[in-house]
DNA sequence: GGCTGGCCCTGTACGC
DNA sequence: TGCGTACAGGGCCAGC
């Protein structure tokens, strides 16, 4: 399930090796969420560029190829001529005129792929309202707790929605929650606590971008290796395993359709509602 | 406008 | 061994 520090990792990847590159040919998988990735042909890469999850390929037509990788999308690069070798898993995928084959695999078809006029992501509405990134200096602790405590809903599920932070899933959530001692299904809190929760959502980002991300399944980078950080994880997953601050058997539940781990010791008790 | 819950989608794990 | 079911979850959207 990629998240920022995964898709991080695919874009510098990306980025090393397609700018410059021109679109010779392509082909995309019928369903609504990939068929625009034809759009691209023709045009040359610029850059690839990353806001919150989404990948973001600068063209030289004014257009822009957006990609999420949903959870279990996957690009890797056919280095050889000829026809692409598409799996069948395959949603996309785009020819250069070096010859190399860009594929974009997807098993359970959550990515998406979209070609838009550059900067125009009304068509992508999650996108559109993105909050701030999480290194950008005017992600502050007073920003966040400001998104965070102008709702009613848990601050787990807010901060999901990337309206607070752009990036942030539900491993990274876990790990945040955990190192701020903050209760995620808390619908309220106080600016020490945000303050305590930013510190811990960029300390979660860092170990997994320094790891070069997180492989529990289905995660690889272009180069098909998978990430490191899946071994550094304190809380996400870890149901039933001693908490590595207090030694508590970690806890886990479902709020809003939202598999969220925890430790009832360190981040408190769960609100009654 | 904010919030909730259902849906999409398929491999894996597990019980019978 | 084979079948059925539950589960994983990011983003979108309908309904309240």
């Amino acid at each position: 399930m990629p998240e920022l520090p995964e898709v991080e990792t695919i874009r510098r990847q990306l980025d090393a090796m397609l700018p410059g590159s021109r679109i010779v040919a392509a082909w995309a998988h019928p369903s609504a969420k990939f068929a625009s990735a034809v759009d691209a042909t023709g045009a040359a890469v610029m850059a690839v560029r990353r806001r919150g999850k989404y990948l973001l390929v600068d063209l030289d037509n004014g257009r822009e190829l957006i990609a999420h990788l949903g959870m279990t999308g996957a690009f890797s690069i056919a280095e050889h001529g000829g026809t692409p070798v598409a799996g069948p898993y395959t949603r996309a995928w785009w020819t250069l005129d070096d010859g190399r084959t860009v594929l974009f695999d997807d098993t359970r078809r959550f990515g998406r792929i979209a070609v838009v006029d550059a900067g125009q992501y009304r068509s992508l509405p999650t996108l559109d309202a993105l909050g701030p990134e999480p290194f950008d200096p005017m992600f502050t602790p007073k920003v966040l707790w400001e998104a965070l405590r102008g709702t009613k809903r848990r601050l787990k599920t807010q901060l999901l929605s990337q309206r607070p932070v752009a990036g942030v899933g539900n491993i990274y959530a876990d790990e945040a929650f955990w190192a701020a001692q903050v209760h995620p299904a808390r619908r309220s809190l106080t600016l020490r606590q945000a303050e305590r929760l930013h510190a811990g959502i960029k300390q979660a980002l860092v170990r997994g971008l320094d790891a070069g991300g997180t492989t529990l399944r289905d995660y690889r980078g272009v180069d098909g290796r998978g990430g490191e950080n899946q071994f550094n994880l304190d809380c996400y997953g870890r149901r039933g395993l001693p908490c590595h601050r207090c030694g508590d058997l970690l806890e886990a539940a479902v709020w809003d359709g939202r598999t969220t781990t925890y430790c009832a010791q360190c981040q408190g008790p769960t609100p009654r509602r």
